[in-house]
RNA sequence: GGGUCGGUGCCCGAGUGGUUAAAGGGGAUGGGCUGUAAACCCAUUGGCGUAAGCCUACGUUGGUUCAAAUCCAACCCGGCCCA
C-alpha cells in the first residue's frame, strides 16, 4: 500500500516544479485509497480565448495522469471572472466578451480539452463560476475579502513588480485571488493544478480554504512552456504557440523550428518518455538534434492525431523542407485567365496581404513561379491551369483557371 | 482636490515648426549559411498606384501658421508627489 503510494507520488511529481505540501498529497492519496473516494482535481479555465495549445496541454497532462489513477477532474470556466477582465495586466485594452463568446468559446475549450482529458463522466466535472459567483452579495463578498490582508495580496509577484515598476494594478484585480479561492471552497477542491503564474492565486485558495472550515488543497504547480521563440512563454497573442487543432504538417512544422537547447523542456513536459530516454535524446553526442527533433515532432503530432498521421507529415516535411519539393496539399486559388500583374496575383492569392508587401517580397526574392523567381512586380503574368506560386520557404498557391 | 510629468508606428523609444512615413532598439518577415536549430551576415518592415505621385498616421477635438508629432486651447486617459 504505502509503497503504491510511493509509487504514485513519483509519477505525479514528474515535471511539476513544486508540491504544496508532499506529504499531505501523500495523505491524501493514503485517504482516498482506504475509503475508497475520489479526489477532487481542480483546474481553473479562463475562456477568454477560445483556442488551447500546448502550454496549456502541460497541466493537463498531470490532470489526465490524475484522472487515470482514478480521480476526479473538476474543470472550472471562469466565465464570471472572464467577463470583467485579465488580471494579470498584461493587455488593459483586452476587450470584454459577452457572455455568448465566453459560452462560445467555453465550449470549444472543453471539446479541445478533451484531447487531453478523459472525458467519460465519473473522471470529468465541468462547472462554471458563474453559478455561485453571481449569486453573490456585495456582504458575502465583503466576508471573503475581510480573509487576507492587503498586504498579503501585496505579496503576489506580479503585483509586487508592477508597483516598482509604477505600472497599474487595479483595486479590482485583488478580488481574482479571492474569487479563485472561493471557487475552491465551493467545488471543495482536493487538489489545484496551475502554471507557475497561478501560484500565488492557487496558495490563495488554501488559505481561503481553512477559513471556510475545509482542509486545506494540494497546489500542484506546472512549468510555464516556452513558446516557439524560445523566449517567452507559450501564448496566442505572442503567436509563438503550437494549438492542439493546428493541421499535422503545420505542428509537425512547428515543432521542428524550436531551438535545440528547449527539445529536452519539450520532451520532459509534452511527451511520456522516461528521464533517462530524454536525457540520451537531448545529449548532442548521443543523438543528432535534428533526430531527436524528428522524434519529439512526431510524438506530439501522434498524441493529437495518430501514428501514421504524424509519419505522413514527418514525409512532407522531408519532402518540402529537405528536398525543397512542393507539398502535396497546395490551396488551389481559381482565377480568370486574364494576364495580371505579379504583385497583384500575389494578393489574390492571399500570399500576401497587401500590394505593397507583395512588390517588397518579389524584390526580396522570394516569390516563384513554377520554381522559376521572379524579379519584377510589376511583370504581367498570365495564369495558367496548375501554376504554382510560391512565396517564401512556406506559402503556396496553385492556380486554376475557371 | 492641488502640484507635476506624460500619452508617438506591432512593442519600447528619440524627435519640440519645414530636409519626418517619423532616429535607434526589439520583434517580425525575406535572402545567405544550415538541420525551417542556434549563432552570424545582408535586406525589408503604413496603404493605393506600372510609374510620377497620392492618401492615411504621432491621445481627442478645435485653433495659430504658407507649413504642426512639434506652438495654443479645451477635453479624455495614465504615472508620481501632496492632501
Amino acid at each position: 500500500m504505502a509503497e503504491k503510494i510511493a509509487e504514485q507520488i513519483r509519477l505525479l511529481k514528474r515535471g511539476t516544479i513544486e508540491i504544496f505540501k508532499e506529504d499531505e498529497l501523500s495523505e491524501k492519496l493514503t485517504e482516498a485509497a482506504k475509503t475508497p473516494r475520489q479526489l477532487r482535481i481542480k483546474l481553473g479555465l479562463d475562456p477568454t480565448s477560445p483556442d488551447i495549445h500546448l502550454g496549456h496541454t502541460v497541466v493537463l497532462r498531470k490532470m489526465r495522469q490524475f484522472q487515470d489513477l482514478g480521480h476526479k477532474a473538476v474543470l472550472i470556466i471562469g466565465d464570471y471572472t472572464a467577463r470583467i477582465g485579465d488580471p494579470s495586466g498584461q493587455n488593459t485594452t483586452r476587450p470584454t466578451l459577452t457572455d455568448e463568446q465566453i459560452r462560445q468559446n467555453a465550449k470549444t475549450y472543453f471539446t479541445q480539452a478533451g484531447k487531453v482529458l478523459d472525458t467519460s463522466d465519473d473522471r470529468l466535472e465541468v462547472r462554471y463560476n458563474s453559478e455561485w459567483l453571481e449569486k453573490m452579495s456585495l456582504m458575502e463578498l465583503i466576508q471573503l475579502a475581510a480573509k487576507k490582508t492587503v498586504a498579503q495580496m501585496l505579496q503576489r509577484d506580479s503585483f509586487k513588480k508592477r508597483l516598482a515598476a509604477e505600472d497599474d494594478v487595479y483595486t479590482h484585480e485583488f478580488l481574482y485571488p479571492l474569487m479563485q479561492g472561493y471557487d475552491s471552497v465551493v467545488i471543495e477542491s482536493d487538489v489545484e493544478l496551475g502554471g507557475t503564474d497561478q501560484t500565488f492565486n492557487n496558495l490563495v485558495g488554501r488559505d481561503i480554504q481553512r477559513a471556510y472550515g475545509q482542509t486545506s488543497q494540494i497546489v500542484i504547480t506546472m512549468p510555464i512552456l516556452v513558446g516557439l521563440d524560445g523566449k517567452e512563454k507559450m501564448s496566442k497573442s505572442k503567436g509563438n504557440y503550437i494549438g492542439v487543432t493546428d493541421e499535422p504538417n503545420d505542428m509537425f512544422g512547428k515543432v521542428m523550428s524550436i531551438s535545440d537547447d528547449m527539445m529536452e523542456n519539450y520532451f520532459t513536459l509534452l511527451t511520456d518518455l522516461p528521464a533517462e530516454k530524454i536525457a540520451k535524446l537531448a545529449n548532442p553526442d548521443k543523438t543528432h538534434p535534428k533526430k531527436a527533433k524528428v522524434l519529439l515532432a512526431k510524438k506530439i503530432v501522434t498524441q493529437f492525431y495518430n501514428e501514421a498521421t504524424a509519419q505522413l507529415a514527418a514525409a512532407q516535411f522531408d519532402k518540402v523542407f529537405a528536398q525543397g519539393q512542393l507539398p502535396d496539399d497546395i490551396p488551389v486559388v481559381k482565377i480568370s485567365s486574364e494576364p495580371i500583374m505579379a504583385s497583384k496575383l500575389l494578393v489574390l492569392c492571399d500570399l500576401t496581404s497587401s500590394s505593397s508587401e507583395a512588390k517588397r517580397m518579389v524584390k526580396q526574392s522570394a516569390v516563384s513561379i513554377n520554381a522559376n523567381k521572379i524579379s519584377d512586380p510589376n511583370a504581367e503574368i498570365t495564369p495558367k491551369d496548375g501554376m504554382v506560386i510560391q512565396v517564401g520557404k512556406r506559402r503556396f498557391a496553385r492556380l486554376k483557371i475557371k
